[in-house]
Order: C-alpha cells, then structure tokens, then sequence
DNA sequence: TTGAAAGCGCTAACAT
DNA sequence: ATGTTAGCGCTTTCAA
C-alpha cells in the first residue's frame, strides 16, 4: 500500500539521514567497494525494500549514458517470422538486464526511416532491424555514428553493415533441385520485394539450380513483388490462367504461399496434382494443410539470437569495425506439395 | 557524415549565441508563443537541422516526467494471436506519438510480476498487460499506485481493473449451440489455463448452450491445462483412444487445434468424418488446412486498439477511477470441420 | 567510512 | 524577444 509519490534517493536520504550517494553505493551493491558499515548498508536495504524503491532510469540513464535497451525494428510483427524472431531477440535481451522497444514500420520505408531516428533519439544501446528495403543509408549512418546495429534478414552486400539472414541462396538452390529432381521444368517464382537481399539470393539459387540441370530460364516465370499474402493471391491466379501453365511455384514467403493457395483453390485446382508449390519459412501449421507443404525452413531462433548477441558484442567492444555477416543455414522440408511428374517428351535429355 | 558526439541545447547554444532555453522553444514549436524573432528561429531551425540535432528524451522525461513510452506484457509474441493485438497497440500509439517496451513473459507469472515491475522502473506512462494467469494483485497494485494500466485478452471480476477481452462466454456458446445443431451431443472441451476468465467464459458457454438445449454435462469432457500446442495434442491423443470417443471437439486456442489436429491425423481418423472440430480464435491459415477449421473469430485489431484508447485516457484524466471493462463481440465462422450427424436415437427429444 | 558538489540534457518559472 | 536560474534523480569525482 504504497503512496503513489515515487520514492527517490533524496526520500530515503531524509528519512534515514545518510547521504545520498551513500545510499546510491549500498543499493549498487558498493558497499563493499566503500567499506560501509554493515549495519548502515542493511538499514539501508531494508528501508529501500519497505518503501518499495525502484530508481528512475531515467536519471541513470541521463547520467550514465546507458538505457539498457535495443530498439528492435520489423516490418510486420504480425508476420509469424518475425514474430518468431522478437521473441527470441527479446528474449536473448532480457537474459542481460535488456529491455526492447518494438517499432513495427508497416513494411513502409518512410516509417523505417523515421524509427531509426526516434530509436537514436532514444538513447537506445543498439538497434535490431529488419529493414523493408532496398535503401540502407539510413542504418549505415547509425553504424558509423557509433551506434551498434545488426540487419536481420536481409543485407546490404555493398554498406559495411554487420547481419544475420539465412543462407537464402542455398535455400532456394535446394528447393529448385528438388522440384527439377521430380520432374518440374516450368517452375514459377512468386517474388517479394525486389532488390532486396533475400530475394537477390533466392532468385540467383533458382537460377543456378536450372542451369546446372540445363534447364532454360525464362524471365517471364518471375513474377510479384511483395511478401505478402495479396501478391501471392494475384500473381498465382495470372500464374494459374496462363496457357503454358507453370507445373511448380516456389512461393518466397509463407504469407505468399498461403495467397497462392488460395488462387489455387478458387481455380479448382489442386496441389500437388495439378500444381506443386514449394514455400520459402517454414509454419507450424504447414503439417496440417489440404496439402502438407514442402519449405525451406528458417531458424528463427538462431537468428533472433545471434543477432542480439552482436549487439552486445558491438557494446562492449564500443568499435564499430569492419561489420561481421553470418549467414545461417535452412533446411529442406519435404512434404506431400510436391508431385513428380512426368518429364516433358521435349526435355533435352531425353533427346539427346 | 556528422561526428559521432551528440548535438545538444549546449552545442547550438554556444554555435549560435543563443540561449538553450530560445533553442528549446523554438525546437518546441513555441517560437510564436514567445515572440521569438522569425529570422532567430529560422536560423536555430536551419542549424538543428544541420548539426542534425535530436533531443535527448532521457532529459525530456526525466524533467517532464514524460517518456512517451507504454509498457506492453504478452504471454507469447509467436502467437499470431498476440502477434496481431501487438500490432494494433504498437500502430495506434506510435500515431499519438508513443513507443511501446515488450516483455514476453514466456506464460510464466514470475516472468511477468519482475516485468511489471521493470516497466514501472522505466517510467513508462501506461500499461498494456495480457496477464498469463490466475494472479493479479501486481496490477491491481500498478493502477492502485496511479499508473494507468489496461488489461486483454482476461480480466478479473473481482478486482478493480480496466479490460478489454472478447465476450468469450458468447463465442463458446454460439460454436457450442451449433455442433448442437449439427447433431452432436459428446462434445468434448480441450481447455487452457484453468481459472483464467477466458477459460472460465468459454466453460460457462459450453455449459449453458448443452442445458439449453438439455444435453447432461458430463465433467470428465473437459480436459487440459494450457493453451500451447503440445497441451492439444496430449489431450486429443487421449480423448480419441476413449471408448466413448466424443463427436466433437472444441478447442480453447488456435494452437491446442493445431496440436489436436496432429493427433488427429496420428490415430488415422480425419475431420469431419471421424470427429468434429471447432477452435477458438480465428487464423489467416484456417481455410487452407485439409479440412477448412471452423472457428469463433476475435477481433485481434479491435482489442488492440480499443485498449490502448483507454491507456491514453487514463493517461489524460489522470485519475484511476472505477475500471471500465469493454467485451469485443467473436463471430462464429463455418467452414468443413463440422459434420452433421445422425442424433442418436436415445436422443431425449425423439424419446419424449 | 561517509559526504558535498557537480553535471548528464532538458524545460519551466521568473526575470528583463 | 530573449536570458538566467533552478531542478528532475542519479552517479562520480574529490574531499574529509
């Protein structure tokens, strides 16, 4: 039944007639440190207790030039990928006395831009982000300013930013071999946002995996251009109506995977017999589809976390040096959403 | 390219000539209010801009006694579930110009009482609490203490605190009356946390919608502990290998329907034909699944939302009078997991 | 073993 | 139309 008046240093001084900075030392646990009386220590520590002192960190913070706490910037928290991965950033923060300040930016660039500048403003230690986009200046100038940064899933090949994405080339490498294995030459891909890193690196894998199958690229079979599920839904009903019809799709989210199948539905048409679709991030709830389906799972976890232990590295070291990448493994998930089917009698193996 | 040390009222005021406090004012937007000068203030505005000023909001707050920042407590950020109430809170107080401090408390109370207190360390000016669980003395405290504070997703009847959940006793009671409907009469609950109020809701729904419609409730039907996946499978696995295997099941979450459906599928039955399956809380996913998931629907952007209008409220009138606690109506959705069924002919109506 | 004083960066009250 | 002073709550010299 405390007062609503907050207790303070300066409460507790009067009340108890030590000074302030004595009492500062004892609730730091100084009290060794300055050889203070065993008895004043324990008054102290108890009176704090009974008054239920918490100090402000504000004035910590203003003083010591330290807030404990990373801002962490996603485009879309509601994305159960980067729901996955705050969890685990807040986590990994929490375990070191950190707190989190989430700002979601819509996957709007505008608003990215702008939290990165209130997060400054807020003295954050670090920054998490998970960038919309194709523009980065914004971060590296926060990196060189000082300010620790990590870029989650995607990255900037030319800005000397540290990052942790997943190994997307090899991801999408694999998923490609696999569909070119069971049979599927006309695979389409339904992209996020171009130029971006994760989708560079999925489309470069898709198209090294058709050349070293000998498979022709045909541009046109890209197509799309966000990571959501309405891009799914459109480009796969134009995908579904072509007279040339792709036998695979290789959806570069779970959200456009699900808009996919949506089309695919509403055309009558089902996988994998009338289509196979391969999904880039894996769900829980993949298992339990019409069609289970096949993905190329991600490590949400490992990611969250290696990210945030970046940061701290970068706040203890206080050098941002030259920026560290890692890239972190996927795994192929075979499911029932991908048929093998008949080589085409026009395949080049088959006529040579 | 600006140096890495922060620009500050000190810095300009020295560049300038001015004082910190003409800077102050016309950074503020009070030039006009104090007569400044246009050609003064165009100045200080150029140069803010310039020097790339941004003011330290630790300093702000702790003079203000303002942080513009609210707390927010969340049981699981990977539920889509709390993903999206996260959202809505993050965006309607970003729009007011208010951050947001997540603390995942992995559903565990002490995780959470230690966060709550962590939040009022950090001066946050309102909070935003999904309570995991049957305690909830640590908030009545934080709103007694003056702290505005808003609850979701629960609520606690007998204590004084604002909340904002969906009116879960309805929600069951509409999916309940219609696998009634449909024919069923063994319809098993899989539950989550015990004496929480969503929980509770939901039972007294299930409860009242079998009198109504004078089916004897049968105790031993009710089953589980929380609301995780792993919780659904346990169970399901168990009620399914019952002799007396209920028709239907409903299912307290999102996530205990994805554990029951994998036990499902485990035993070699399929819904709807060997059993029935109504989930609470509605997901982008549901229509996908193999066989399309009948839910009760909740308004993830209305509860988010609505609870942090009533933070800002709080926040405004500053007096933590009688709670106001608002119920966010579900809507039944009906898709394929419900089969009709022959009544069974000990049926009491066809015997009456 | 303890304190006094200064200052982090900001704004509001009180001058002029 | 602008400046001086004080103080938010904390920690860190420097001093005793």
């Amino acid at each position: 039944m405390d007062h609503s008046s907050k207790t303070t240093l300066k409460t507790l001084s009067s009340k108890l007639g030590f000074s302030e900075t004595t009492i500062s030392r004892v609730l730091n646990g100084k009290a060794e440190k300055y050889r203070i009386s065993k008895k004043t220590a324990d008054i102290i520590i108890q009176s704090a207790k009974d008054l239920n002192f918490t100090p402000n960190i504000l004035a910590r913070g203003l003083r010591l030039k330290k807030t404990h706490t990373l801002g962490l910037v996603i485009p879309d928290i509601s994305n159960p990928f980067f729901a996955s991965i705050a969890r685990s950033v807040e986590r990994e923060a929490r375990k070191f006395g950190y707190s989190i300040i989430l700002c979601d930016t819509e996957e709007n660039t505008n608003i990215e831009i702008k939290s990165v500048q209130l997060l400054r403003g807020r003295n954050m230690e670090g920054l998490v982000v998970a960038p919309v986009g194709q523009t980065a200046s914004h971060l590296e100038d926060v990196y060189n300013a000082g300010l620790p940064i990590v870029i989650i899933d995607r990255c900037f090949p030319n800005k000397n930013l540290p990052y942790v994405t997943s190994d997307n080339y090899q991801g999408a490498y694999e998923a490609i071999s696999y569909l070119i294995d069971n049979g599927h030459r006309r695979i389409a891909c339904i992209q996020g946002l171009e130029n971006t890193s994760p989708n560079n690196d999925r489309i470069r894998g898709y198209k090294d995996a058709l050349l070293n199958n000998h498979i022709p690229y045909v541009k046109s079979i890209i197509v799309g251009d966000s990571f959501g599920e309405l891009n799914g839904y459109t480009e796969a009903k134009i995908l579904l109506k072509k007279k040339d019809r792709p036998t695979a799709i290789f959806a570069f989210s779970n959200l456009i995977s699900l808009g996919a199948l949506k089309a695919i539905e509403e055309e009558n048409l089902s996988v994998p017999e009338d289509i196979s679709i391969v999904a880039f991030d894996d769900q829980p709830y993949f298992d339990h589809l019409a069609t289970p389906m096949s993905s190329v799972a991600q490590q949400h976890n490992e990611i969250g976390q290696i990210a945030t232990k970046i940061i701290f590295k970068q706040i203890k070291s206080k050098t941002s040096s030259v920026a560290e990448g890692v890239l972190i493994p996927t795994k192929l998930i075979k499911r029932a959403s991908v048929k093998r089917i008949q080589q085409s009698i026009y395949h080049e193996k088959e006529l040579a």
